[in-house]
DNA sequence: GTCCAGGTTTTTA
DNA sequence: TAAAAACATGGA
């Protein structure tokens, strides 16, 4: 199945810290399990993206397409975001192939509560494991396994998480999982109220804090103005807008549209392809 | 051994 | 109210 993506780079876009299950392949294809779908996607040279299934049904174009968030008109606010800011401009030349996916909602809460005080490559081993471990299996070879439900988890015990080594977070991980299942927490809710809110009614869950909640807003539900501030993005902040800009978010939403967590995207690709450190230096070029 | 990692909660001053 | 410490784990 093909689809049309342009400028979208799929090393970037899932390399770049958003999403933790897709694997690039020596042929430099990528494989990934959305919604318990397994795919094999490539960058076809014609500025698109071919599909495979690899277990359960043929990838849907309407699905697909949304996760990628193709509806987006990247160019258009790539431009805009260029002319917005001249160190936004510099963040985006570092990897302009990125794209923000529209991950499922439980599974970006989850793996984000997983990434606090915690480095990418170990995310992405607690999350392997999760799948494995709890996750429904999509073929017979056991190479394949969906993201475990809210149901899935909310009945376990913290000793029944063990296997994770994923720390104290694993009683995050339980919480979050009872209140999505209860239905106290629900999707359809968090898409219909204002940020604010929406950001809020998901602190109230045990380990969700501003950042978590940004993330879960960003990239599990579309929020495009939500802008997660981690400790990479907070020193590139502070180099990028030293000055007049007290709310980098703010700023940002009001010169790209609401769009600031996609400018948050690039800022944090920026930030560790020049390997910021806490002694922020001025603005050099990537690379 | 120390420090750090896409933070948050709990404790302390 | 604000700053520091604790939290589990593993790699550099």
């Amino acid at each position: 199945m093909y689809l049309k993506a342009k400028g979208l780079s799929l090393a970037q876009t899932l390399d770049c810290g958003q999403c933790f299950r897709w694997q690039s392949q020596p042929d430099g294809s990528w494989t990934g399990i959305v919604e318990g779908q397994a795919v094999r996607v490539q960058e076809v040279p014609g500025d698109g993206l071919e599909l495979t299934g690899l277990a359960g049904p043929d990838p849907d174009p309407a699905f697909w397409s949304g996760y990628f968030a193709l509806d987006l008109d990247y160019p258009a606010l790539l431009d805009r975001m260029r002319a917005a800011h001249p160190g936004l401009a510099n963040c985006i030349d570092c990897a302009p192939g990125i794209r923000v996916l529209r991950q499922p909602f439980f599974e970006a809460l989850i793996t984000f509560l997983i990434s606090q005080n915690n480095n990418i490559p170990r995310i992405r081993g607690i999350v392997d494991r999760l799948c494995r471990g709890l996750g429904q299996p999509l073929d017979d070879g056991g190479n394949f396994y969906a993201f475990p439900s809210a149901r899935r988890l909310a009945p376990l015990t913290e000793a029944d998480l063990a296997f994770l080594r994923a720390g104290w977070r694993s009683s995050y991980i339980l919480d979050a999982a009872r209140r999505v299942a209860s239905g106290a927490l629900t999707q359809p809710q968090l898409q219909a109220l204002p940020l604010a809110e929406a950001r809020a009614r998901l602190m109230e869950i045990k380990g969700v804090g501003p950042k978590v909640a940004d993330c879960t807003l960003l990239y599990g539900l579309g929020r495009w103005e939500a802008y997660p501030i981690d400790v990479w993005v907070r020193r590139a902040d502070q180099t990028l807008f030293t000055g007049r800009v007290k709310d980098p978010a703010a700023y940002l939403n009001r010169k790209t549209g609401g769009h600031a967590g996609i400018a948050q995207q690039y800022i944090f690709a920026w930030a560790r392809s020049t390997g910021l450190t806490k002694k922020p230096h001025k603005n050099p070029a990537c690379d």
